[in-house]
DNA sequence: TACTTTTATTTTGCATACAAAGTAAATTTC
DNA sequence: GAAATTTACTTTGTATGCAAAATAAAAGTA
């Protein structure tokens, strides 16, 4: 491949990520829009439905949001009344977020949105995105030397 | 797939490209340094050192750049001195978006970048890279029904 | 030609990303 | 046991990302 073909967009394998990635977001968006989130307020919640209670530096690592934007998403999930946030008490710098009522209910309802979503994927069969989310798994690994 | 492991981060493919997405704008922020800019803008350099001149409207489509964030970068990129902007004779409405000279020189400099990148993926061979580019190109005709 | 519609781009308002600095509390060190 | 260090979060400042409204100019229509 020569410099001029390792310049094109086409052959950037960031750029397919940015692209995948924010349809990803517009494609969600109608979806949450009952819920009354965003993305990534989803990410959130459904880091919480699988632990049921986590620090937000627990959270950070699920849900591989930054600290300082996890703040502000929090503050939001807490306004709309699905999380609640309390310092604990062994470690005061440390503050559990847990899911409230509503938190916990709203599992119910979201359990249609991966299969909404999965059905605007025709293009790729089950062994495809397994082997999809295989090789994003090693590119990670690769992107941040974990 | 019961609902509760539909709903579990580590089944949702639209977290690795989130996830995956954000570590490449990351890992490009040290090697787009030298050049004073950020990972959207470097798309757009991309795009024109491909296509040389461009109006807004066909940025948008090969850097899939939403038009309002890309009003917004055009004009850093015209502040830092790499592109010029200049309305359209024919046609009033258009703009057309020139490299300058610095724009154009900037591309050699710019050659090494793609391959820097490469030499961090050691998980993916050739072959895995062009099967995941493939896989994604699909799933992103999914999303955007194009 | 005046009016309506379409097209190209910008503006607005809100919600992240992210690095870096700041804060406060727990831990380690001397 | 007081000072230095580390840890957990928050704040700040800059730069998107996106939907929707706003502008302005070209095209189509009556």
């Amino acid at each position: 491949m020569t410099d001029d073909d390792l310049l094109k967009l086409d052959n950037q394998l960031c750029h397919r990520f940015y692209s995948v990635s924010n349809a990803f977001t517009r494609a969600y968006r109608p979806l949450l829009h009952k819920m009354d989130i965003t993305y990534p307020q989803y990410l959130v919640l459904l880091a919480l439905w699988e632990h049921k209670q986590l620090t937000i530096s627990a959270l950070v690592e699920k849900s591989r949001i930054d600290p300082g934007g996890l703040t502000l998403i929090l503050k939001k999930l807490e306004q709309k009344g699905y999380v609640s946030i309390q310092p604990s008490e062994q470690d005061k710098r440390v503050k559990q977020v847990v899911l409230t009522t509503k938190g916990k209910e709203a599992k119910a309802d979201a359990a249609a949105i991966p299969k909404e979503l999965l059905c605007q994927i025709k293009n790729l069969d089950m062994n495809e995105l397994q082997l999809l989310s295989g090789l994003i798994d090693k590119l990670y690994c690769d992107l941040t030397h974990s």
